[in-house]
DNA sequence: GCGGCAAACGAACGCTCGTTAGTATCCGAG
DNA sequence: CTCGGATACTAACGAGCGTTCGTTTGCCGC
């Protein structure tokens, strides 16, 4: 009667994968339901189940995924660099990109923390932290070589950290600049990596 | 039997509004159920009803009502200040003011846009714009005047809402620093403010 | 004192949602 | 050819939620 016909050659994990961070993007993840998604994947709800153990479950792979793919990403892209000033552009730069590449799943990720049972929230706080901690040392750093002049390492840290995260939520592909004009004018507004003007009046 | 005996002096409304703020901060919107509301103000979750028409018009409520407040707030800052540097000055220092005195408000208004109508939504985010227009034109006769250096004005603009919006997410009064330092501190994280270091190596 | 109104109560409705269970179908290994 | 494991389907349960409704209570002006 019914076709219970696996589509050839699908990946229905990855479909159900996909089709949840475009939902919980769009729409959050309290307000999306499991319907939606099975919809999206063409299955029923039920069938969800074969490749998940709950909704909150199928969240916190996604926000482990991404939040292990920045730290990683950009640990890698510091690799090697010495220099503390250069160490802090090369962090803001990866991040950009980062968070314009995979701008949906990093959303998700700043967003729906407060979805995520204490346990699993702590997991993704700490791989949060560690990325964090990135920006703040290179900074004390930089501050301590005398490259750059700030009030408060922290505070400027989450200056930075904001500059990336914020690019998620408006940076569109395809728009009226590329993500690396976007990367470089953004890096540039944040102050300890702004080029000096010397025809800066006053 | 039970007591239907309206606390003397109590303004059930703003408390009805003083708990959803919270909650709604806490939890997030579609996370919070009126019974918990109906609970923090101690009433039963029907008696809601004879205050407000419904949760979404309740949270309507809120976003209209910081979202002018940051508007106007912003427009009396910059009312009668020529100079254009001046003006993205003040308005960055009012803004960060601003994000930590009304944090929750602040924090639900960026955050659950979603959760609207169309229609309701469509307001919110036209007192959006125009407060984002404010820093966008400011910033915009800067560049002509040439007091800053920008690649793109729009971009950069975003990065100075960035650290402003963020700063809700973290502030915390009375914290390590107080909100005059953090104002201070992160304006000048913000390129177009930041004092031209002329010490700085490289 | 009495009538009316504001404000609160308790109970219920109707719907949505995450999750589970039992069953059917297909494919590949033996 | 047949058996078993994946994978999908249908159906249902049970809890939670926003909202409505009829009733009750107490205060205030007449």
């Amino acid at each position: 009667m019914k076709k219970a016909v696996p589509r050839p050659q699908r990946d229905t994990a990855r479909a159900i994968y996909d089709a949840a961070v475009d939902l919980f993007h769009e729409q959050g993840y309290r307000a999306t339901n499991l319907r939606q998604i099975a919809d999206a994947v063409g299955v029923q709800v039920g069938s969800l189940y074969n490749y998940m153990s709950s909704k909150e479950r199928l969240l916190f792979e996604i926000m482990r995924g991404v939040m292990t793919d920045l730290v990683q990403g950009a640990t890698a892209e510091l690799d090697g660099v010495d220099d503390p000033l250069e160490r802090v552009h090369r962090f803001m730069d990866h991040s950009i990109r980062f968070h314009g590449h995979r701008q949906k799943e990093v959303f998700i990720g700043n967003t729906e923390l407060r979805s995520l049972s204490p346990a699993r929230r702590r997991a993704i706080v700490e791989l949060r932290d560690r990325y964090q901690a990135l920006l703040v040392d290179a900074l004390t750093d930089a501050a301590e070589a005398g490259q750059v002049a700030v009030a408060d390492v922290r505070v400027t840290a989450y200056a930075g950290l904001a500059i990336c995260s914020h690019a998620a939520t408006w940076y569109r592909e395809g728009g009226r600049l590329d993500l690396d004009e976007v990367a470089r004018c953004l890096a540039q507004s944040f102050a300890p990596l702004a080029r000096p003007v010397a025809d800066r009046v006053s």
